[in-house]
DNA sequence: CCTTGACTTCAAGTTAACTTGAATATGTAC
DNA sequence: GTACATATTCAAGTTAACTTGAAGTCAAGG
């Protein structure tokens, strides 16, 4: 397979120009081979950019795609990056979805609400228990 | 109940008195009364500040609450005005469960790639399928 | 009178993951 | 050779929901 353009590598995985480039300044992506100064594509890069996606739909922030590649020392095999980061998602998971069946329990509670006005609504945060105040990151997972 | 300083409805509420000072210049909330230039809260509203934590941490936006609070013209009850957005908003939740689902087995789906090098790994957005491509707002709660 | 603490406004910064725009260069088709 | 598409870099804008900082006001305590 022909090296591909920036142009064509976006038609092909569904991702912008604009965003393959984001990667590369990120350090997400290695900068590819250069001809006369515009980025072609090998299939290597191009399985990385699958892999990167993959990723990312799975709910990895670049962040963490980014140690994921790049991380943990050179000797670390990707497997075992994948464990440890996977993991660790997968507790967040777990927390945003408990967080998600609350949500829903606290908007069928107010479906029951039959008040007027604002002040005879019989709502209040006492009846959704989640737990502590604001600013938790945690049981977050990306693209939201 | 005496009225109370933006200090001590942040105590409280657990609000910081920043927010409060956003939701009010943001139009979530009405300008209270001032005394010498200082914010003062009655009861109805901090009821209403209480409403407004309840539904958004129910999974609704500012700009949502906003349109409970003021939108839909000034006749409609607030129950009805309630049923209208939890109705949108139960439905995005669904969206986001079954999302959270597809994540957790694409994670698991990465658990078992035993790969050493990026280059080798069998994973790819083929594997989960999510659809179209990317910037899909839907599906997706608040304080994410 | 002086300090301390809580309050005020207003502008600008934060985070993530990009996108958009401007000015310029290169490649392809006719 | 002349368009026109596509490429380049760089800086700045986008969104949501706030936070932070600067500079100033105000009442109470010692």
């Amino acid at each position: 397979m022909k090296p591909l353009s920036i142009g064509e590598v976006a038609k092909r995985t569904g991702i912008r120009t604009s965003a393959l480039r984001y990667y590369e300044e990120a350090g997400i992506l290695p900068t590819p081979a250069r001809v006369s100064g515009q980025r072609r594509y090998d299939a290597d890069a191009i399985h990385r950019i699958d892999v990167l996606r993959f990723a990312q739909q799975a709910g990895f922030t670049l962040e963490e795609i980014k140690t994921l590649f790049n991380g943990f020392g050179r000797e670390t095999p990707l497997s075992s990056r994948w464990r440890s980061l996977a993991k660790a998602k997968l507790r967040e998971l777990d927390l945003l979805a408990v967080r998600v069946q609350r949500m829903r329990h606290a908007i069928e509670l107010g479906l029951k609400c039959g008040c007027i006005r604002v002040e005879d609504c019989t709502l209040s945060p006492a009846h959704i228990p989640e737990g502590n105040g604001r600013r938790e990151k945690a049981g977050c997972a990306r693209s939201c």
